[in-house]
DNA sequence: CAGGCGATGTCAGCGACTGCCATCGCGTTA
DNA sequence: TAACGCGATGGCAGTCGCTGACATCGCCTG
């Protein structure tokens, strides 16, 4: 049994949606969390900047994803079409996901902080988008609002799919989302 | 110089501000800041849960005004309609404050710690706007869309009326936005 | 003038996070 | 094969955000 275990920061992130489900986030220290993965408090911070941080590591790629379908989407699509494609892209990421997302939704939900965390995450990704858009040649303010819309759309489609009772796919509710902002948001 | 000078929760938030202007948010500690008010750490922690909620002591209002003002546009208003008539209610309250909005938003822009604080505070908003809108007779996902997307108008107007240079009034920029979002967003 | 009461001060302590240095395991190279 | 380099980890001390418990102060009321 070496030092050296494979995988230090997955067993990390693991150990800690853990204990973050079982006690709380609030209730869960990081020496908890290392000591659970066979590591320590310092380790910890070697591979997350912090205690919240553990939860978002693979927004980088989902960020990547998205803003690669926006980046590929036809050039003749309008910027909401664009954005349409990325999230088909996204959505379909989270195949064979869904007990992990939901856990790791419901952590986030009950807890303020990690809320907060979850928001500029999801602020960072509306930027990437927009500057994505302008760089399909979409003028400001439509490049930003419509990055903010999309996103929006994802946010509200991925909470109503993870919610229980809720058994269609990911991709069905999001679509459903986004025709009902064109209506509330098109119809004058 | 007795011990109860007035208005200890106004001193906090100055000395605060003016504290995270001249070096910064992490280089100051809360027992500066109280220290400046003529204050003690333990007091500062009295008047504000943490040390970011001393630059959003206004946001409870700023929500009451917005909540108010769609609940009170015209029965026969579109959503849409309902939370522009809100938007101008909230560009109104900011008149004469244009120096303080503008110091406070580029302190606030600086740190990542601060940007988090400030997206839950809209958040809080945008629900609350959606709640609103539910109670005119808006059903889901429209008024949770609606809420979202007239919240976004508002940041990003904000954003482009304290860039340098902008010397429009802040409702006229965020009409601006809004008009810029039907036409991206309802252009099929 | 006594007592109540709210605002403040004092102190001890926990936990998040960081800097610094020592240590360990592995691969490279002479 | 032995010395070396190097990246990952551990240990430790220290700062700072934040909290609970208790004492103190000043005002207000009876």
């Amino acid at each position: 049994m070496s030092r050296w275990q494979p995988d230090a920061k997955g067993r990390l992130a693991k150990a800690a949606l853990e204990l973050y489900c079982e006690r709380g986030y609030e209730q869960t220290t990081v020496a908890e969390i290392a000591g659970r993965a066979g590591l320590t408090e310092r380790t910890f911070f070697r591979h997350y900047a912090d205690k919240r941080e553990v939860l978002f590591d693979g927004t980088a790629a989902l960020q990547e994803l998205f803003t690669s379908a926006v980046a590929a989407a036809p050039e003749e699509a309008a910027p909401i079409e664009a954005v349409a494609a990325g999230l088909e892209a996204v959505c379909a990421s989270f195949a064979g996901r869904t007990e992990f997302a939901r856990r790791r939704h419901f952590v986030i939900a009950a807890t303020a902080e990690l809320r907060e965390r979850e928001l500029i995450k999801l602020a960072t990704l509306a930027s990437a988008l927009a500057a994505t858009l302008r760089r399909r040649g979409v003028p400001e303010p439509a490049a930003g609002l419509t990055a903010e819309a999309g996103v929006a759309v994802f946010r509200i489609g991925f909470e109503r799919w993870v919610a229980p009772g809720e058994d269609r796919e990911l991709a069905q509710v999001v679509r459903e989302c986004l025709a009902g902002l064109r209506t509330a948001v098109g119809a004058a």
